[in-house]
DNA sequence: AAGGAAAATAAAAACGTTTTTATTTTGGAT
DNA sequence: ATCCAAAATAAAAACGTTTTTATTTTCCTT
């Protein structure tokens, strides 16, 4: 909105027809002054100003959503599951919103927020923002190997921006992590510190994500000349309750692994209070290496090594892609993937337990 | 929404002048049938089903946003800090967002969240929400002893709940925690465990429920016969970083605390870091009680006692109270207090090293 | 068949703003 | 003073839906 008329005191509720009694101009006039269209006389744009300030005028939102046919909201998906014990549930998400918000600030448009629980929900809500023109553009993440809102939108040509790639070939503005080379590097890192039963704390095989991990997981014992031990890929819903049971079943076992490689922090915060529970010390008994959205790995005890991207910036790029594409800029020209940083805190060898290879 | 047409294949959007072009009805007729209205005869109503069901028709918000009046929209107002290191800043929002979108699923209303920085930002933020027709109904927290954003909202009979209360005499929607009660209960669990030395990890005293908490520790300390020891009152972000930085000061003091009041999570998970660099133990050196609105405090090491309520339940109701505010009901019967549940996870005594009182 | 009332449907208006089209005003040239 | 073009402003239309008012249709009674 061009015009941000500072409030002054009111009582009903100020329009256009309001200014067109104070000042004798007609509301057509009225309103070409406040967008500022050059087509109005200067003289003629300050009274109308003045009057505006007066009463505290303010552009009514569903009007000129209606006829402007955008409703001005970029809205975003925001996945919770109704899981029990998944008291970690979307944490970053804040950070991703807080990201979004700053990309929006200054501009015209407004974040809304859909909640939803699963894939199903996720293509429902996609559909109605379109059918029914909730949003100008929309935003999300957790995408399927096959993502049925990533299909629709594209088809509909509706401006999208996801957080994540699936796994078709189609041209859409995304924003992702290289989480197959984070795996990789995670892997390698405790293999080159001698490690060889490793476990793989991973999110469920249907999210495309998940998939890259595991990839980036098998490369690493691949480029060693090492079988993965696939049987340590643990799939969860990736609360903390999750990450806490895979290392107490994993540690029951005869071959148990030594180290493990997180998702997020909600794993890495069950592994730190299964291990707690087990009597088991990070960097003696077993090596961990997290993943943080929110670097909050620094005041776990011991702080724990993790690969680090700060999600508000993901946020903030994913608002900047959305606004380029309701701009209508090319899909192709919005995409980045990031690498995430490491933060070593931890010698990857239980503290020289083990011979490195 | 009356009716949600399942959608199928089409064009171009349908508006109801497609549906009067299929049917030979009027617009008019067309829109009582579909809003359910009796005065359609339900054979006609039957045939305009069934036309808006082959195109997929769907009601576009915008325009009965205009005629109606009303965005069908519950404004949130989330804050997130500017603040460096604030890595969990607003952690617990997610599973407010989470339990107010449960309280408006299967309604009519839809959630938009409206990031805001600080005070003056969220007062701003309200004003326009008011002002542009943005939204029916607004939910924050973060309340100030003295909100502008309450005084605002209530002059202008503009419905919403607070998650909060102000220190002024005005009759609003709220929902709280009784954190007087809470700060009091912490409190003398640890003067009854033999501490005397006590750190407070609270907020700003600019906000409602800082005072609140002093005014329970404070009592706890009266009525044990005990002088406070207001000079271990810390204030300030709520951040992982202000909860390491306030044990990491507070125990190089002479007469330095032998246990931590602390009012979140973040700031708990902070202090056991801090304690970690120490070197020293939870339960052994020090004695934390921690205040938890997502019982992540289970999962550190060892686990921590807390306070725990649920914040989704608070964000559930904190929506529902929205949803009756905006049907007109009156504010003075939309008000809770919770109180949170404590949950004992260690013996507040230095596992017997403090003699009782 | 005529009359009256209720049911059903259509026409008109409304919501607030922006954009398109039409008209008026202004300024400059002759 | 007249004419023309550009600048400025007003009138009309548009956006999609709902609600109010007007009209038509239906049904029942006499």
């Amino acid at each position: 909105m061009a015009t941000e008329i500072h409030r002054v005191r009111r009582t009903p509720t100020p329009t256009i027809k309001t200014l067109a009694e104070m000042t004798g101009y007609s509301i057509a006039t009225i309103s070409k002054a406040l967008r500022e269209s050059p087509v109005v006389a200067p003289a003629t744009r300050d009274i109308i100003y003045k009057a505006a300030r007066e009463v505290g005028y303010q552009a009514n939102a569903r009007g000129m959503a209606l006829r402007t046919g955008k409703s001005f909201q970029a809205a975003v998906l925001m996945p919770v599951t109704a899981a029990r014990d998944y008291e970690w549930d979307g944490v970053e998400y804040t950070q991703t919103l807080s990201g979004i918000s700053q990309a929006l600030d200054g501009t015209d448009y407004r974040m809304s927020v859909h909640v939803i629980r699963d894939a199903a929900d996720g293509a429902e809500a996609a559909r109605r923002i379109v059918d029914q023109g909730l949003a100008d553009g929309l935003i999300f993440s957790g995408i399927l190997a096959e993502d049925p809102r990533i299909d629709l939108l594209v088809a509909e040509h509706f401006p999208f921006v996801s957080m994540g790639r699936c796994h078709k070939d189609l041209d859409y503005a995304h924003v992702d992590i290289d989480n197959e080379w984070a795996a990789h590097a995670a892997t390698a890192r405790l293999i080159a510190g001698g490690h060889r039963r490793i476990a793989l704390v991973n999110p469920e095989r249907r999210l495309s994500y998940a998939i890259d991990r595991i990839d980036g997981f098998v490369r690493a014992f691949r480029e060693a000349g090492l079988d993965a031990p696939v049987e340590l890929i643990a799939e969860g819903d990736l609360s903390t309750h999750f990450g806490r049971k895979t290392v107490i079943d994993f540690l029951q076992l005869d071959d148990a692994p030594t180290a493990f490689v997180c998702i997020n922090e909600s794993t890495t915060l069950g592994v730190l209070s299964g291990l707690g529970s087990l009597g088991r010390q990070v960097g003696v008994d077993v090596d961990v290496i997290a993943y943080d959205d929110i670097n909050v790995s620094a005041y776990f005890t011991p702080p724990i090594t993790t690969f680090y991207q700060p999600i508000e910036v993901l946020g903030r790029t994913l608002g900047q892609f959305l606004l380029r594409r309701m701009e209508g800029e090319d899909p192709g020209a919005l995409r980045q993937v990031f690498r995430p940083t490491l933060i070593a805190r931890q010698p990857d060898n239980l503290g020289g337990r083990l011979s490195q290879s």
